[in-house]
DNA sequence: TTTTCCTATGTTATATTATTACATAACGTT
DNA sequence: AACGTTATGTAATAATATAACATAGGAAAA
């Protein structure tokens, strides 16, 4: 049984280098194995969000894809956005409107069990764990990484019964 | 001991009249004991948002004011939402950038559990509970309303080991 | 090979969500 | 009456996101 990491280090110190090299690495085999474009737009507006374990918003992306020498309209950033978060190698995180890189790139493809974000109110940085039901608890994970959660919430997404009929007919 | 219950009654066939009817007379007791403000404006955003239990954005709500004869710049409803919010008569699903009335108003002044939306992407209905730890489990609650989870993100704010350091000195 | 189709990108415009800043009003307190 | 506090009125603008249509390039079919 393979070893799987469930939090992500972006509370630690760690040699980040590293630990970017190998998302962007994870990135590439995987877009080769299943078929995907991983264009040189798409390539860039990973590498921005994986300068740091920070949430960035679209337009801070657009900023450094025009210094990058990249067109640097909205949709531009977006659709890059839209791609890597569609493939989980970046996550939207809703309270910010703004992006992270996926800090658990090997893992996020091995299961498709919910991302948790711890987010940092004050430097937005975000660490990421997998909860795994049943015996996952935020606040222990939290409390491994000094993390003082404020508030949490929890928003599920998905069908409700009588739109799930009506989809039926 | 007081039975309280812990999940919202929205996806399933109830007197509405009486529920939100019930959730104002909560909201206007809680400001009576409290010595909360609770003006006309604020009254009516509420009741605005206790007319169904969906997500509706805020600028859905100015037109409404509009209509009730209020004033209709988006500040007005950002400064009710803000009060209604702060005070967990209504919640903002990040996800929708929206907001729904409360719809367990008088446990949310009771405990302050985290909640937990359950959130339909097709009607934008809204049902909340309280995630209890441990033992709380989203998806057994889901099964028992018919409510087909597609994905689910839990997202925790608060303040980074570093960031409290600082804070500190 | 040329045509066709599909995907990604370029670009303009605009929609949607949210806040800043400053003015005024209402009301209780000194 | 003067002052402070809280709530509201209003104009302007910031920040986030998408729609719509044009173009380009490569793979696949004819």
């Amino acid at each position: 049984m393979t070893k799987i990491k469930r939090t992500s280090i972006a509370f630690e110190k760690h040699n980040h280098n590293e630990c970017s090299k190998n998302a962007m690495r994870v990135a590439e085999e995987y877009c080769t194995d299943s078929g995907l474009n991983f264009t040189p737009i798409r390539r860039k507006v990973l590498e921005i969000l994986l300068q740091e374990h920070r949430a960035i918003g679209a337009y801070t992306i657009l900023e450094q894809l025009r210094k990058a020498g990249f067109s640097s309209q909205p949709p531009v950033a977006y659709r890059a956005l839209e791609f890597l978060v569609e493939n989980r190698f970046a996550h939207k995180i809703e309270r910010l409107n703004a992006f992270v890189a996926c800090t658990l790139p090997g893992d996020s493809h091995c299961d498709n069990h919910s991302p948790a974000f711890m987010i940092c109110r004050q430097c937005d940085t975000v660490a990421e764990t997998r909860s795994v039901s049943p015996d996952f608890d935020i606040s222990k994970i939290a409390q491994s990484t000094g993390f003082r959660i404020e508030q949490t919430v929890i928003e599920a997404e998905g069908l409700c019964n009588s739109c799930a009929e009506i989809e039926k007919s």
